[in-house]
DNA sequence: ACCTGAACACCGTTCAAGT
DNA sequence: ACCTGAACACCGTTCAAGT
């Protein structure tokens, strides 16, 4: 009656789906196996045979999440680039905790491989040689994914009410995450175009 | 025998500092409270007379590797905060983890907060308005806390052998991480004379 | 002031065995 | 092909009690 999965035999993807809905209702922390298990209605060790660890399903979870990142394409190389870093920004933040996911498996080298290509894509259309797209799309993707972590963080944190503020920051004058993040993403951009006007 | 602390009463420094001898030889991984207890010949629970729990033990951690970092100062506001961001960073590789424990304790609103300070106060040296060099200094706070902590985890894989090594990238084309690190912090640096440039 | 002893409520993972 | 049952080797944290 809790409305979760009931009948047996599971997939793979029935694995992957129970997961995403774990971490998107109670967050990452209470996303453990057994607890996995048992809304699949299964015992923790039925796990193991469609996910050989922890990890590997994290690591599913990370190319799912990022996927949805949609691809613009117009002939303004900066415009698409930004896009790519909002579009990337948004597919993180669809899911509780997904940032940390991503950050995290990408951290041990089995994250999403993609988000790091769209983003030199969108870099070499601007005429970069391919060192410079990856260097910058590297740390474009360090900024974003670091930035979304600590904005879901807080939302966390004034969710649960006990929000430690910083000492000299009022509650109140919080700079909104969205404008922050622009920040960032045009100041490296801006970076991209001052290197192209110097060579 | 085995050269670790002997006799009992402890004060909070011995603490952290076994701490710091387990996270820089054996990785975040090991730093259990239940082994630092037994490094310390002491029950786990004593532990919890010093720190009221591990995030605030890890949180003390974070302190005391963000705090060796120097600062220069010189004419030169540019190199000024190139160096700030080269001394964070040597700061977190000092220690195994180091970059981690710091990126995790800081995402949930109890890291150090000179860090963003000392970056934030070197870019308002170049003249630059409150809100950019906040922005800009967590932009930058960003990227040195991804690209660090990625550094370290590859430095574990690759002592550990098994290197899962990346569709189409062979292993002698690992690009140099320092020279990855300075491009970052040069593109950011370049963001902001850009912006000072059209103001 | 600093620690012990014992317990509580959990983890991820393995593996033989079942259907 | 997919799962059970039972175990192994752990976790962080609490709390009364000791010195």
């Amino acid at each position: 009656m809790t409305g979760t999965e009931s009948t047996r035999r599971h997939t793979r993807d029935d694995v992957a789906g129970a997961a995403l809905r774990i971490l998107d209702d109670y967050g990452l922390p209470d996303l453990t196996m057994r607890r996995l298990a048992a809304a699949l209605n299964v015992q923790p060790s039925a796990l193991y045979w469609h996910f050989p660890n922890k990890q590997t399903l994290l690591a599913d979870l990370a190319d799912r999440i990022v996927a949805p990142a949609a691809a613009p394409r117009s002939a303004d190389w900066a415009a698409d680039l930004r896009a790519e870093a909002a579009a990337l920004r948004d597919a993180l933040l669809a899911y509780r905790d997904g940032a940390e996911v991503v950050a995290s498996t990408l951290a041990i080298g089995m994250g999403p491989t993609i988000a790091h290509e769209r983003l030199a894509t969108a870099i070499s259309a601007g005429g970069f040689d391919d060192a410079t797209a990856r260097n910058a799309a590297t740390a474009l993707q360090h900024f974003i994914l670091g930035h979304a972590s600590h904005e879901q963080q807080r939302m966390q944190y004034d969710s649960i009410g006990v929000l430690a503020p910083r000492p000299g920051e009022s509650a109140s004058e919080h700079d909104d995450p969205t404008a922050e993040f622009t920040f960032g993403v045009d100041l490296i951009v801006a970076g991209l175009q001052f290197s192209r006007t110097r060579a």
